[in-house]
DNA sequence: ACCATAGGCAAGCGACGGCTTGCCTATCAA
DNA sequence: TTGATAGGCAAGCCGTCGCTTGCCTATGGT
């Protein structure tokens, strides 16, 4: 199945996977899973975490690289750009 | 139920609307049917267009107003602005 | 070799989303 | 007033999503 970044992006516990990836990149599995719990109260399994990156991943918003028996998960926003590119954003927002 | 835009762009007719809109604003629902139809090659009834313009409007994506029995739907790409604000898109995609 | 650590695979369940169907309301024209 | 047009409400079906549970693989330390 393709996964598309809107797909992707159609839930807060991944919404909020990208926030602390973008606020410290390079995290493990077992980080986010542990960062997620006590900053944002989320009591998930490992594999509930996992599949979110699993789905992260696919949509290329997230980067992993392997190395030894861990695997560090890299925010990439390039992707985001299909969406101001399909609808541009107003600079301002003043009503 | 809040629908997010996040939930709203989840959604390739919801996009193909957005897009419709894009391109021609104030158009109303069965207009939208029919250019999603022949455009698009959609096959879908009034009620399910109808739905997801309801969607799209409880997100803030699109704007609604009423003149005697026909609601004309506008684009309002305002709401975008908060993916941006939330995750900053690089400027340049070059690898 | 042994065991703990880091992660993956797959089945199953409950809930929600998209779409249809059927019927109802409101506005305009004759 | 009658009928046609533009849209709304609500129930129901089916597929998919998020999450858990259980078990398996692989790497590293001692």
């Amino acid at each position: 199945m393709v996964v598309t970044i809107f797909r992707a992006l159609d839930d807060e516990t991944r919404r909020l996977v990208l926030d602390e990836l973008a606020s410290r990149d390079g995290q493990t599995l077992f980080e986010i899973c542990s960062t997620l719990a006590t900053r944002h109260g989320l009591s998930l399994t490992r594999q509930a975490i996992s599949q979110h990156l699993g789905v992260l991943e696919e949509a290329g918003l997230v980067m992993t690289e392997r190395r030894g028996r861990s695997k560090f998960h890299y925010f990439n926003p390039a992707p985001l750009a299909e969406i101001t590119r399909r609808w541009p954003i107003p600079e301002r927002t003043d009503p």
